[in-house]
DNA sequence: TATGAATGAGTGTTCATTCAT
DNA sequence: GATGAATGAACACTCATTCAT
């Protein structure tokens, strides 16, 4: 039934890919120009970063970046397509039906902690998102596949009494994962001076106002 | 008591105000390089819009622009502290203490309208806040005074034995704003297909989550 | 009747005109580039000219180019179809119809000569029409005009008797102004070392073989 | 007296010859790549083919050019300088004294096949012939070749009394040789519209402005 | 002999900004 | 106040050529 998470759409399934270079060291050169761009975008952000700035900081000529990649923009895609990728991916908790509040301050944590390792590409995706029609699209699908993971767990928990009837699935999922992703943002992303707590506390304190929020009132 | 929220560091203060122009003629040339760049920006972005776009759509010629501001960034920040401003001071609505449930409602629909109202400028402070830091800070003042309306309420709650005393109102109440602000960023600013609901509905919704997250369970 | 040759898809006509300069010094600033390219491709040739060769050949900043013209190829075209265009207007030598043999030397010797002074503008003619198609149809269109106006005096030879009536009017013409346009090539555009006759012998060599090849025998 | 042809200063003597590949194979390559440039050169112009280009139809790595030849010039030179040099050879019509019409028809009509069948190197030769002066030079050499045939032809009708003495060979051969080029030009580099004729029937209307042209109107 | 990775000078083009009118 | 011409730094991108393997 988890068949249905793999999107033949997915991301990087997307691009349009050149073909990866032949040799070993043209590889190596390859990752070095997105490891490289990485940094860069983390230093100077999208807009600020010059090809040449990529080029110099992975010890290439400018004219190596061209054998590589069509544009900044595709270093962009390539580096963000592989993230929400991974993402698809590695969002697999299991899920403790006993124990929900247990499940949801987890599965927050792992997310909370994710994005603050992450929180560069976070940060690069915000950049640039409005401008780029597919980061738009990349972003906005993984964030889908979030939100229905969800929806699923409420479909269950109301399946299972734990939820109340008259809760929407799919909109309450997307406002409890909006809780968390907001916050992220503001913590990782803006860099708040206002919001600066603990995580564990945080993935707490969602799982009160979920488990409250569209719980029951039965057997929690 | 409300004086506390009279930011001295208010938006529109912290700008390096260029004098007003004297005549009434250039007044009127200063408001319509505005609204010509609120329109370029909303068409082309802010990164996709040149000086001579906003000119030209203004009906002016390119030099006329340097009379009224320095550079596009100036007249940026003149928007984004302008419209951030306008939001300190028009959200207002009453609060009944006797009717939570009713009052979120309320809030949280006012909220959903001026933001799709203004979706323009929310993509805006979206493009921008990561470069500009300026964009940053006063996007996050005024964030920030929604969260600490919330908090007060909160804490309104905790004294009338409304919300649970395990409540942490400051975290709880960037995590209640955020279901809202992340709701409106996937229908306003994504524009996210999957994330079409109904305004009322959405504010019913989000209502319930938060008296049912943070509710005592007492007479609510 | 000549009215017909007045050809609406005319070379000028066709260029995808920008509007002219609105003011004095805008128009010589114009002026300034277009000379300054006639020199530079006269030197260097179409492809060993840069843009900056020609900006600074005029006295301007590398910048300025970009105000008057898109692409030095715009440039280009404006020379040679400003050129071929005066060449429609200009050739109107009056046919003495007593003397075709005189009307023929001084049609030729007019047309060698005005070659040998524009003989810059047929070599870069000759550089770019094989990559360009503007240039190659409005030098043909030049071209043809130039044929036709041969193929009418044969046909009025004809109904005069003093041309064959075998010949083939539009076929000889071409021949004929080939053989003309040819020589000015070999001369002017190759710079042959092999060709290098007195002009006025050379109108009157085409004259003679000219009268001879397509004459009746007739009283001529 | 045919030795006067051989010119010392022959296309292919003056190339900078860098001595062909010694094994089988090494030849075949060089071929492949000669081939492939013509190709290229013929659908994309000189200017329009890159190196890679030619090595990618040929079915080779990039750096595989540089062992064969020194430059994209040196194949455009070795392509032509064989091209010209094959029509020294090749342009052997005999010569029927008792018909000149004939053979003016004759050597005419193999002289626009041929040009037809190698218009994609004439078109090549048009193209570079002014910014290359050694394509300029085995060109011209050829062409001239060409018109001393014809001069000596005149030469020959003169003795005979077959053209008139007050001919002047040389130029009068220059002439009605441009006659074909010209037309050649028009029909197959330009590829005009307004000349589209049968080759045979050019051939005979060439050979009948020539023998009226230069005919003594004695015994022809 | 052949490969393909790497170089870097060269050039077109954009656009914020200044300035004379 | 307004115009539009002029500037020039900045950057993207190309491609002939070299070289290690």
């Amino acid at each position: 039934m988890e068949k249905l998470e793999v999107d033949p759409q997915s991301a990087a399934a997307a691009m349009p890919k050149r073909e990866l270079p032949r040799t070993a060291k043209g590889r190596r050169t390859r990752q070095a120009i997105l490891e490289a761009a990485r940094i860069c975008f983390d230093e100077a952000g999208y807009t600020g970063t010059r090809i040449q700035d990529i080029t110099e900081r992975a010890g290439l000529s400018l004219g190596a970046f061209y054998r590589y990649f069509d544009s900044r923009r595709e270093v962009l895609l390539a580096i963000l397509a592989e993230f929400f990728d991974s993402l698809y991916k590695s969002s697999r908790s299991p899920w403790r039906a006993d124990d929900p509040g247990h499940s949801v301050r987890e599965t927050t944590l792992l997310y909370l902690e994710g994005y603050s390792v992450n929180a560069d590409l976070y940060r690069l995706a915000y950049e640039t998102f409005l401008t780029d029609p597919d980061v738009n699209r990349i972003w906005d699908d993984a964030r889908h596949m979030f939100y229905r993971r969800i929806e699923r767990s409420l479909r269950r928990g109301q399946a299972a009494g734990l939820v109340r009837d008259d809760v929407d699935c799919a909109l309450s999922a997307a406002l409890l994962g909006g809780m968390a992703e907001q916050y992220a943002f503001s913590a990782f992303v803006v860099r708040s001076a206002g919001i600066a707590f603990d995580l564990a506390k945080v993935a707490d304190e969602v799982s009160a106002l979920w488990i409250g929020g569209v719980g029951s009132g039965g057997p929690n």
